[in-house]
DNA sequence: TTGTAGGCGTTATCAG
DNA sequence: CTGATAACGCCTACAA
């Protein structure tokens, strides 16, 4: 049997395609009677509307896209893959798909909307990673192409609860914020930070979390910020001088980093029990070694993406109720025992 | 400017749209002259073909799928994160876009099939995680639809080399046999396996391959071969097993494994020196920990399972050699210093 | 409430 | 080698 169409569907029924076109987009414009004939004749024969009809006549795919980023350290990589898996079924559910696409700079991701956007037609984009100065929301806002941010806009100057662009994020500072109390409630007091070069959005938010809770407490910082390039080498080098320094314990900007760090910590401070790194992501190597870490709840941030994406994009008529464009999310620490490589 | 059409270039042209459509999709019709002219004017206008048209036309979207299997260990999170990048990059490299879906089991996942066939006209899938008596394999050739797998047909009677459909895939049971016999080079006598319940192609594969080691160096494998779900704990609880029964080494199916077992073996056997452990994927946790592990080729692998997708789409009228239709990869074993969390 | 007409941008067919 | 014509399946506007 032959694909049903509109036409298909209408013949067989008596009716014009145009009613069969009204019960699915406009159910309420026809009779009740007529109405569950055709829904039971649409049922029956498996009829689905075409999607390239449809976007030849709307210009819209249901389509979303998102670049994959380059694959770096690698363990960030199982949080990306938690944050496409949440984010396809939450667009799925609403009716739309996910389309993935490449891109070696921001430039050349401007590139590919484009031609995203003439060729698929694309309804938007979900961006991630974004930073200050970042290109690409420019571009989008100029061009009035919807989307939605993983990252809060980056700028010293403006609120980005006053942003025109809609954006999730995590909390990162209150999350190492949280960490470095709890080493502080432990009985440290010389709790070092260890984290980016200063200059990234989300790094920089998170060594300010530290900061925070240090002054709160009246803890000398001196000496205790360090600013290393993401890696394992990097966080047992960083560490060496935390030590040197004085420091007791760690709080991280990544898994990474707390990794290299924890390792040394346990080599140069073997009879400290209690676990005195605290990592970042909450990544499958935080748990495999028992490393506390601060979790982002990337689930829920990929789901409130999509909704007000879908929102927006569906004018509002979607009938749920309307998603705050800004979202600050609270991460939680997830602590640990290090059990490690010496005691499973 | 509005976006150019086709209408619109041929009438600025003075031709056919026809004509444009030719230069485009049949250049050797059109007299060098005029395809040259109509050229030019595609590059000046920035003229792309809707893709909506076009698959209205010819009931391609030049889409393919592929589902995202649900997130469990995390750990071969980052593993799917280097094969969805480098699918989506051989994928636009010719022409193809990456349509992502979710589904609960494969049942569901046929029933996308169906779905995202009828509706959005994919071109073909990509399958990953075959396994014993895959439905979804015998659903896609019954209805004629290209798809190429990772993963080879796992069935005791078929050589997967006569198999229908196309495939390629890592050869894990090499993969575990080179790192048997390494650990046989450096003096071990005893060597477990640890691995998950038979049953499972890949498992069983990695299995074979430590079992053929053994048995090449006349060792006996009484008692040292282990069947455990995926896991650190797992991991750490067999290791104990294998040590009972004698073992000084262990040749592991996966990294999570790997971790327990190296942590326990580290606990129960501290005068070794050597990396008696051997894990499997080389993932970031592997390298963060200093285990050595068999790596997988999966960029290679993604860009032939693209290759052979993408020729078999085109009607071998790519100019492209033809690609293997199965294609079985040779793993490498990384090996490192277990500096782990004692010697950074 | 239902039907009719037109067109979205493309390619296939066939005639010139 | 080029051009006219006819779909592909759908939705919007308007007419009945």
């Amino acid at each position: 049997m032959a694909k049903a169409t509109l036409v298909s569907l209408a013949e067989s029924l008596g009716v014009s395609r145009q009613t069969i076109s009204n019960v699915i987009n406009a159910p309420h414009r026809v009779k009740p009677e007529t109405r569950l004939r055709v829904q039971s004749a649409i049922e029956q024969s498996g009829y689905r509307p075409s999607a390239a009809g449809r976007q030849l006549r709307t210009r819209r795919s249901m389509n979303l896209g998102i670049r994959m980023m380059p694959v770096v350290d690698g363990i960030n990589g199982s949080i990306l893959d938690r944050f496409l898996h949440a984010l396809t079924e939450a667009a799925q559910q609403d009716g739309y798909r996910l389309t993935l696409f490449c891109a070696d700079s921001d430039a050349d991701e401007i590139g590919q909307y484009e031609e995203l956007l003439n060729v698929a037609d694309l309804d938007g984009f979900v961006l991630t990673g974004t930073h200050y100065g970042d290109d690409r929301t420019a571009w989008l806002l100029d061009n009035d192409v919807p989307f939605a941010a993983f990252g809060r806009p980056w700028s010293s100057i403006e609120d980005p609860f006053t942003s025109r662009h809609a954006w999730v994020d995590v909390d990162g500072g209150a999350g190492t914020e949280q960490a470095t109390r709890l080493l502080i409630e432990q009985g440290h007091t010389s709790i070092g930070f260890l984290g980016w070069p200063v200059g990234s959005g989300a790094g920089d938010d998170r060594r300010a979390g530290w900061r925070r809770a240090m002054h709160h407490a009246r803890l000398a910082t001196k000496g205790l910020d360090i600013q290393a390039d993401d890696g394992v080498a990097a966080g047992a080098l960083g560490a060496e001088r935390l030590v040197e320094a004085g420091a007791t314990a760690v709080v991280c900007a990544s898994d990474s980093l707390a990794l290299g760090a924890a390792a040394k910590l346990r080599q140069l401070l073997p009879e400290q029990k209690t676990p005195v790194v605290i990592g970042f992501d909450d990544t499958p190597v935080a748990a495999a070694v028992g490393l506390s870490s601060v979790a982002q709840p990337i689930e829920d941030a990929a789901r409130h993406i999509i909704a007000v994406l879908t929102h927006h994009l569906s004018g509002g008529r979607d009938g749920g109720d309307k998603p705050r464009k800004h979202l600050l999310l609270e991460p939680t620490l997830t602590q640990r025992t290090p059990y490690s490589f010496s005691s499973i």
